[in-house]
DNA sequence: TATATTTGACCCAG
DNA sequence: CTGGGTCAAATATA
């Protein structure tokens, strides 16, 4: 346990000071001289070196007990009609978890349209949207769907939608649970989003109604020519210039639900994180997801969300010794692993 | 008519 | 208690 520990905290300062590392680059990057892609660039890696070693942080205390703690009895709820189901078939047994442990994962996505085109893209699945609420701090409300197949085959995935604060064109989707559903439009991803999120405060909304309608085969379209993955994004430091996406027409797609490092990931790893949300069952996950750099969007509020949430995630990926289905779906996941944990300690994947 | 969205209320975790 | 997530009745749309 205690090899653990060094080990963690070799690599946490290891994480730390390549961050610093690249922070002095950056500072040398400055001048107005060098392109403002690099700065951009080397911010990202920054953050992401920080936000690697926060999550470092966040793992040890949990690293003992990482998941059961009030038990928080799930007798029936209080609820007259017992709404819960959804997730009673997952802490099935006596072991009686929290009902948050339910298998979470969280994908950021972040949309940018350049142009009016409001509508955060779709992956393929059909979504319905079954609630919205209005975060607080954020201008925005955030919308929230499940998959339409929800009942009928008891796909569990959902998403969340919500919009930027600063930039009314960049949408933030967060990914949680997986397809289970066989719905096999996912081979074409549709990028499409009859959504009209802030329709009803303003009274006219006629134009919004019909965008609403062509705007998905033009998005279709124009985003499946423009589909590019995140790859090796740690090689590229010194080839900017191949690293910009060929047209990406709609505007950019930025996937960051990974906290490690892209300074420490190898290509393959990095390659292999194809988008997770793809239900594993049906193994086609050709479909790439988009990325693209922009201005350094990846600090700020949202960090914490996505960073809990990923302790989350591992914890329960850590804890996967009597997992449900669902975990496994996750173990397989390269998405939410990190390089640098020790995944030689013991018992972590017993 | 069937299906999807809206929206206020409810539940739960922190 | 508060804020976020979900439910479900009401409403809108195909």
């Amino acid at each position: 346990m205690e090899n653990v520990e060094n080990w963690d905290q070799k690599s946490l300062i290891n994480e730390l000071s390549q961050g610093m590392e690249l922070a002095k680059q950056l500072r040398t990057h400055l001048d107005p001289s060098s392109s403002h892609q690099t700065r951009e660039f080397l911010v990202e890696k920054i953050l992401s070196s920080f936000e690697k070693a926060i999550s470092m942080l966040k793992w040890r205390p949990s690293a003992g007990e990482p998941t059961v703690e009030s038990p928080r009895s799930v007798s029936g709820s209080p609820r007259s009609h017992d709404s819960g189901q959804v997730f009673k078939d997952q802490d099935h047994k006596d072991v009686s978890k929290k009902r948050k442990i339910l298998p979470r994962w969280t994908e950021q996505v972040r949309v940018c349209l350049e142009n009016g085109t409001e509508g955060p893209l779709d992956d393929g699945y059909s979504w319905r949207k079954y609630g919205q609420k209005d975060i607080l701090g954020a201008k925005h409300p955030r919308g929230y769907y499940r998959c339409t197949h929800r009942h009928v085959q008891g796909c569990l995935a959902t998403k969340q939608v919500q919009r930027s604060d600063e930039d009314p064109s960049i949408f933030e989707i967060s990914y949680r649970g997986k397809h289970t559903c066989s719905q096999a439009s996912h081979l074409v991803p549709a990028y499409a989003s009859p959504r009209k999120q802030e329709t009803k405060k303003n009274t006219d909304h006629h134009q919004q109604q019909q965008q609403k309608q062509q705007k998905s085969q033009e998005i279709l379209l124009n985003f499946q020519t423009g589909l590019r993955v995140q790859s090796d994004l740690d090689t590229q430091e010194h080839t900017f210039p191949p690293f910009s996406f060929p047209s990406t027409p709609i505007g950019c797609i930025k996937s960051e639900n990974h906290i490690f490092s892209p300074s420490t990931l190898d290509t393959s790893f990095m390659g292999s994180i194809s988008p997770s949300f793809i239900s594993p069952a049906t193994s086609e996950s050709n479909f790439s997801m988009p990325w693209c750099q922009m201005n350094s969007y990846g600090g700020g509020h949202n960090l914490q969300t996505s960073e809990s949430d990923l302790t989350e995630i591992i914890s329960a990926t850590t804890s996967g010794t009597n997992s449900p289905i669902l975990d496994l779906d996750f173990a397989l996941d390269p998405v939410e692993f990190d390089p640098n944990f020790p995944f030689d300690t013991p018992g972590f994947f017993s």
